[in-house]
DNA sequence: CTTGATACG
DNA sequence: CGTAGCAAG
């Protein structure tokens, strides 16, 4: 297909979501008629009308025996919280209403949080944590309806819980633990650093789930397989694509947690939750899914659904929600 | 007046602008009828019409002694050429059509001109100098549809001539100066470089003036006189109407300098060219004369009108024009 | 391309 | 408040 065929110059460090970008051509229409098929399946060419498709699909509310979905959780890398709400975020957030909301990148300190945001009243029990060093960078947040029986912030390594990454709230029945997991940089610059905390992290998501089963949820900044990406062969060398990158998330897996998007989907394609905001990429889904929710393998019997809600604007990257069945 | 009833706290370094916005009240309409009189004469209360009034005055377009102008010239401080040429304000620039134009504040470098400027068909002979050090700051440049004798760039002394402040060009009868003055900055940090910069400016000014007369133009930051900005009891210590800037600019005058809007225009109030662009100073006219034609006192002859276009928009200061019998 | 911090006004 | 630069994504 003509759209994989990149440029094949040499990427420069920063030149892959560039590449992207401009190599990404008009999708041609076959002579035959291109486009979405009649039965709902999609061509390659249509990947935009893809994401429409299965935005579309209706949620699971029953897990696969039968039980009623009792706990919705939605996860969304922000991008700038302050931003963010000025772009009525809120009002989709209103609607989606679900039992948690995590965020990721809020960049900003909680005295600097928006009232709008602080004063919801469906979310009395919030958690934030920012970077303590540089201002407006990373930092998460936890928005609860329900009162968690402990939280905790970082993962409890000096070295990686100074950003505002981590939060993790225990209830009764599991540990939800929400990420923003450190970007490796343009020309990997911080490459060697990720892998170190894609280990450390690793052994502290292992250390909860010996105590009770573990949500994941947010940015794990990173695109697993090809299929999780547009452009996974300009991207080998970028951040969120290498081999390093890649084999940290199998690891997690390795150790039994599920990739529950993938688990319920394992063919979808076009199913991204980030797309670069340089050169269209959204309009035409040329996009990465880098938000995950991860289960504890014991918690498959409960998962109903796990789902991208792509439409949703405010953001580079769109929210994701996991209904459970607890 | 209660618009003058400022709050009597001590001013802060910073805090005369802050003060200006917030203490300003809504004009207070009198029982009797407040606004605009009969005689297009203006109160006190209603300085946003007063501005309105001056700016809808034709362009006197002769000499005292009847000699047509055959000269126009236009200075604006543009706050950023590039944003002030999305603004469109080159359309301004088209319908006014001065003969030379003068810019200040282009906070660009001659590289980064916008197509738009370098290649307009009207002004052929461009001249443009940038701080040498500081990217995006400071930079004055002088369109013309004629050709100058002879161009200059800043005034012969080292430790003024790094931050694209000065050009001049010789024509005829005359040089045309345009000049960015130096700020004396937040907090008058930069008062005592700004001391040193009017007197060796003023030398510069005198030397020109000893070969031929000289039209000074631009921002001078710099309101002479109490009528010359609204909140003059609150900006005593404010840069741009400190004892020794107001002082400096006397100087000017006293070596037979003139203001020329203030020579034509000896009461008019309300007159200004910059607003703040913090609490809606420019629709309620809270400003400050800050920029100016000043002539040799030989070329008074040759005075047609010295005009403040206050309703052109695109910058935090409006341009001005100046109408010569050459 | 977009956020947010900083310098300067 | 608004224009620039910058770092970061």
């Amino acid at each position: 297909w003509a759209v994989w065929k990149m440029p094949k110059r040499a990427l420069k460090e920063e030149a892959a979501e560039k590449g992207e970008q401009q190599a990404e051509p008009a999708p041609k229409k076959t002579k035959r008629g291109g486009g979405k098929a009649a039965d709902g399946a999609v061509k390659d060419g249509d990947a935009a009308a893809a994401a429409a498709a299965f935005e579309d699909t209706p949620d699971k509310l029953l897990t696969e025996d039968g039980k009623k979905s009792d706990l919705k959780i939605t996860s969304w890398n922000v991008d700038g919280l302050r931003a963010w709400v000025k772009k009525n975020s809120l009002e989709w957030v209103s609607t989606e209403s679900p039992d948690i909301l995590c965020l990721q990148e809020i960049k900003c300190t909680e005295k600097q949080l928006p009232a709008e945001v602080k004063d919801m009243p469906e979310y009395p029990h919030q958690y934030w944590s920012s970077s303590q060093e540089k201002e407006g960078y990373s930092g998460v947040g936890m928005l609860c309806k329900m009162k968690p029986l402990d939280v905790t912030f970082g993962i409890g390594v000096e070295e990686h819980d100074n950003e505002g990454r981590v939060i993790t709230a225990e209830f009764n029945k599991y540990f939800l633990v929400t990420v923003y997991v450190p970007n490796s940089g343009r020309g990997l610059v911080r490459l060697d650093y990720r892998k170190t905390w894609d280990v450390d992290f690793l052994a502290y998501l292992k250390g909860l789930e010996s105590k009770k089963p573990v949500i994941l949820c947010g940015d794990l900044n990173v695109a697993h397989q090809e299929i999780d990406l547009k452009n996974y062969k300009t991207n080998k060398k970028s951040a969120g694509f290498t081999v390093e990158e890649r084999q940290g998330f199998g690891n997690v897996l390795a150790d039994g947690f599920i990739d529950s998007y993938r688990h319920l989907y394992p063919d979808a394609r076009h199913a991204y939750t980030f797309w670069t905001y340089m050169g269209n990429c959204r309009v035409k889904n040329v996009g990465w899914r880098l938000d995950y929710f991860v289960l504890s393998k014991t918690l498959l019997p409960h998962l109903c659904d796990s789902k991208i809600r792509c439409k949703a604007l405010g953001s580079d990257h769109c929210p994701i929600t996991l209904f459970m069945a607890m």
